[in-house]
DNA sequence: AATCATTGCCC
DNA sequence: GTACGGGCAATGATTC
């Protein structure tokens, strides 16, 4: 057992046991872990500079010395994606307030985030775990000789370190600053987790579950699994229904929309066991017997939004921004699933960005129509625009969102519920008479989105527009992306603006803020930008 | 055992 | 006949 160094210092004991007794006041750090799926962990590595470094595993005595460092707050402590790395670090008590991360630096600069791609720019070269295993034919990190082992997580806090001083002074620090301290406030809530109603969630269970084998009986009897999307499009064409092809047009559609059409008393009969299928196996069984619910934030998307995981196999964590809002369309009598999500305290304070990604877009396009409808403190914007379009509310709704999106006149009609596609079309074309200056502004994002070959946010992040998935693609990125993009811009400094109750945090969900007990929302929220973003509190026992 | 394909939940 | 943005995850089918 032995304490790996990687560098060119004539004596490194001497140097190790100097970073033990006078550590220095930046190091970079770096964990293995056996696999995504099994992320127990195997050790540490930290780098001094560019150039030397150490790894010790977690069996070596010595590392209880490295935890010490990463314990210390008063070191600044850089990881590569450092939610990932305190999830793992998480029973070691580790300090997540005095922590950077580079994978934060090169996203808002437009800039690729992955280890490998982003170490060129600093003139070194780090393996993925991935070629590295398959280089020396293993599955698990665990396999590799651990000298190997070491050098790669070595070489990584390395290339982190120079990550770190390459884009430190590259960065909006105000913008950096922000997405910094979100990452106590991510892992605080991650720990925290939220109190489960255990009686509730098992009485969802018995009756689910009911139904489910009575669903699984019946489909089973008639000689076909309904999991299974091609059995299913085979069995119902037996029948004569008609189905068209997936787009790999390698089985028939089966997907709801679809099979809601049908007569086909067995067509309804497998939504209803998909149904309960869904609420049974990725919900309930999951949280069954639970005390808490607990997630993994993290903040790798494409626009910087926040996103919830599990964080591999073998934790108790899930994704919390997925929990359903309904159970049962036909069925009040059923509580739903986020009606067993309790606060710790008497109750929730639920707070929730009203029509934030509208408001944004009213914005960043100056349409004078939609500021002047946004500007009045109670206006239905939906409602507003049914009227100036003389359509039903709920057909404005969806033009709306579809305009956010960049959906086209069939998705839109296919939204809707209308037949008819070129009535579609044009009221597509009223929407942009209606609200022209917006409908320039996504004009002008398209042309110079692909041009650049990225956007920019509000709050000026770069966001590279996909190529690989089409034009049509793109085109909606250069839309959607900033609007996105800055609503989870406006969220994150929510969160710092509510740092007093940073202990009352259970939830975050894109645009609500869920927190234990009964506290006062700040007025500051509204203004946290120049883009006006009134907040709805709402008090509740339960969640949803 | 890994990856693709399909489906469906959230904003 | 016609791709609506971003997430995460479960299942079955296919491939290695």
């Amino acid at each position: 057992m032995a304490v790996y160094h990687l560098g060119h210092h004539p004596n490194y004991p001497e140097l190790f046991h100097s970073l033990i007794t006078e550590p220095p006041k930046l190091l970079a750090f770096d964990t293995e872990v056996v696999s995504l799926d099994n992320r127990k962990l195997l050790g540490v590595g930290v780098a001094i500079s560019g150039g030397e470094g150490f790894y010790v595993p977690v069996d070596e005595p010595r590392f209880l010395s490295i935890l010490a460092l990463a314990r210390d707050s008063s070191i600044q402590k850089i990881y590569h994606n450092a939610p990932f790395d305190l999830r793992v670090l998480r029973p070691h008590q580790v300090d997540c307030s005095n922590v950077d991360d580079t994978a934060f630096m090169l996203r808002l600069l437009g800039l690729p985030a992955s280890l490998d791609e982003a170490a060129i720019s600093v003139g070194r070269e780090a393996q993925t775990a991935k070629s590295l295993m398959e280089s020396h034919k293993v599955h698990t990190m665990d396999k590799l000789p651990q000298s190997e082992l070491a050098n790669k997580c070595i070489n990584d806090a390395q290339v982190t370190y120079l990550l770190y001083e390459k884009y430190k002074d590259l960065v909006s620090p105000s913008y950096y600053a922000m997405e910094r301290r979100l990452i106590p406030r991510l892992e605080d809530m991650s720990q925290v987790g939220v109190k489960l109603d255990t009686d509730r969630i098992e009485e969802l269970y018995q009756h689910y579950n009911r139904e489910y084998a009575w669903y699984l009986t019946q489909c089973q009897g008639m000689g076909f699994n309904p999991g299974s999307p091609q059995q299913v499009g085979y069995i119902l064409a037996e029948r004569e229904n008609f189905l068209p092809f997936t787009k790999s047009k390698k089985q028939l559609s089966t997907d709801e929309s679809h099979l809601r059409r049908l007569s086909d008393p067995v067509a309804r009969l497998v939504l209803l066991y998909r149904h309960t299928a869904k609420l049974l196996n990725t919900y309930i069984i999951p949280l069954r017997g639970k005390d808490r619910a607990y997630t993994t934030f993290h903040m790798e998307a494409l626009t910087g939004r926040i996103s919830s995981t599990s964080a591999g196999k073998g934790n108790p964590d899930r994704n919390l921004m997925n929990i359903p809002k309904k159970t049962d369309l036909a069925q009040a009598a059923i509580p739903t699933i986020r009606s067993a999500f309790l606060p710790d305290h008497n109750e929730w304070t639920i707070a929730d960005f009203s029509q934030i990604e509208l408001r944004i877009l009213a914005y960043l396009s100056r349409d004078q129509r939609m500021l002047s409808i946004f500007q009045s403190p109670d206006g239905d914007f939906h409602g507003v625009t049914a009227s100036e379009m003389r359509i039903p509310r709920d057909f404005a709704k969806i033009f709306n969102f579809a305009m956010i999106y960049g959906g086209n006149e069939y998705t839109v009609a296919t939204n809707a519920g209308m037949s008819d596609v070129a009535l579609a079309k044009k009221y597509m074309l009223r929407w942009m008479t209606t609200y022209p200056q917006a409908a320039q502004w996504m004009m002008v994002q398209k042309i110079e989105g692909i041009r650049n070959g990225y956007v920019e946010s509000l709050l000026g992040r770069k966001m590279p527009i996909p190529t690989e998935q089409g034009r049509a693609h793109a085109e909606h990125c250069c839309i959607n992306f900033p609007i996105q993009c800055t609503a989870g811009e406006i969220f994150k400094m929510a969160i710092q603006e509510c740092s007093n109750l940073a202990d009352s945090f259970r939830l975050i969900v894109h645009d609500e803020m869920d927190l234990s007990g009964h506290h006062q929302m700040s007025d500051a929220l509204a203004h946290l930008t120049d883009i006006y973003t009134p907040v709805g509190v709402e008090y509740r026992a339960r969640w949803g």
